[in-house]
DNA sequence: ATACGATGGG
DNA sequence: CCCATCGTAT
């Protein structure tokens, strides 16, 4: 038997939101210390990752290992049935055949209750490497999402480049060539401060569409971490508070075209 | 001659854009003592009928009784033309040829006076049962349009049930299984009262996408008075403030298929 | 051309 | 947090 009750249903809401872009089906590993799940997209060029702490949860209760498949694009229909401040629980019984999702609105005398079936995948299972990144960045996630967002009616492709001082997003199409670039700074209000760990430089190019998609998830958090290393995919990271962290992976695009 | 002044314009536009979905052609009925109109659906499914009261206009003039034969989708148009703070008059002689519909913005300097072409209507006549429902149900009009919109994203029919308890809308479909339950609650703040009137307990399934029409009229009313008699049609009305009551019909679907 | 969903502003 | 307007999709 699995249950999980989250007073902050929204965060659940968004998590969907930030996951059916990519993704269309994917299998939810429940353990008795949370929940996770991953999956590469239909391309195989991003992955998506998700750990949820038992912690963050108001009760959890997972009496053993269980594998939910889900159809995300329903599962956000479901969620969509939502208010924004209902309190979500998840409940599967062993062997289910579908997953029920109750939402209730702690003012309000609405209750909605939903059994979602549950579909088989075949899940390719996935090693995700566990780098060690040679520059690590964290930026404030709206202003990420935002450069993001620009330099795509600019060009399809950033390169991402790192350094001591900086970490720069340069693009270069029909309509010209530029970057923005973003210096250390822990010296201002918090929100706005951008940290640099580089302990080597990198530069690589990326498609700003799975970035964009990535970016369903700024609202998730106020910072965004970036992972790169040479040769290796970037990692896109948002830390949940209290409860976890939604990770994207992207791998390069072969630059020196 | 027929004359009637609106001040707020803005509520024929919304009047028009509610109905126009549902019928396309509509005789309108003027009586010394207001404006009505009563059309089905070209499938006969669904039922619209207006009522507005000479009381509501700022100048109101019938001195006969005149039908109206207009084009909906015409009219919607000429509508649109309307700013949202334009007073609007409608005018027409006795036996027109068309009906003159006049825009004035007290603040600019701005009229706009349209010539709507009037067309001849076999108007079936409607007989509108006068019945006694057993439950009738009052619920803020934005979250029934809600609701019924994240429905039918999961299934074209929903199941409506009342008991003196609560009201619950649920489905059944591919995507699984579920229901939104509202209970009684006069306590909250007024806008998110709903209001349980049920003598008797109603069961009734019913085509989403007609209810979704008809909510496109939820601006106009902070309520939406849901009627239901078993083996009845629905009634969903929307009170206008001092001016009348727009009512929708829709017949039930014949359930245990 | 119309209708629905998503985003931005109050 | 809700409403209105704009853009996209059918």
């Amino acid at each position: 038997m699995f249950e999980a009750k989250l007073t902050e249903g929204l965060i659940l809401k968004k998590i969907v939101e930030s996951i059916k872009d990519i993704v269309t089906d994917v299998n939810i590993d429940i353990s008795p210390s949370g929940i996770s799940l991953q999956a590469m997209d239909s391309s195989h060029v991003a992955l998506v990752s998700l750990n949820l702490s038992m912690d963050g949860f108001e009760h959890y209760r997972a009496d053993t290992n269980m594998v939910l498949g889900v159809s995300i694009a329903n599962l956000a229909k479901v969620m969509k049935l939502a208010d924004n401040n209902d309190q979500i629980t998840l409940q599967a019984d062993q062997e289910a055949t579908h997953l029920k999702i109750i939402f209730e609105n702690p003012k309000t005398e609405r209750t909605t209750e939903f059994n979602l079936n549950l579909i088989t995948i075949d899940s390719e299972h996935l090693a995700i490497p566990e780098t060690e990144y040679s520059s690590v960045v964290t930026i404030n996630s709206g202003e990420f999402s935002k450069i993001c967002k620009e330099l795509f009616s600019l060009s399809e492709t950033v390169q991402i480049t790192t350094n001591t001082d900086y970490v720069q997003f340069s693009v270069e199409g029909e309509v010209g060539s530029g970057q923005v670039r973003l210096g250390h700074n822990d010296s201002e209000k918090k929100e706005d401060q951008t940290i640099l760990e580089v302990s080597e430089s990198v530069q690589q190019q990326f498609a700003i569409r799975y970035l964009n998609m990535f970016n369903k998830a700024s609202t998730l958090s106020s910072f965004t971490r970036l992972c790169l290393h040479q040769e290796q995919p970037l990692v896109v990271e948002f830390k949940i508070d209290n409860l976890g962290v939604l990770k994207y992976f992207l791998a390069p695009k072969i630059s020196d075209e």
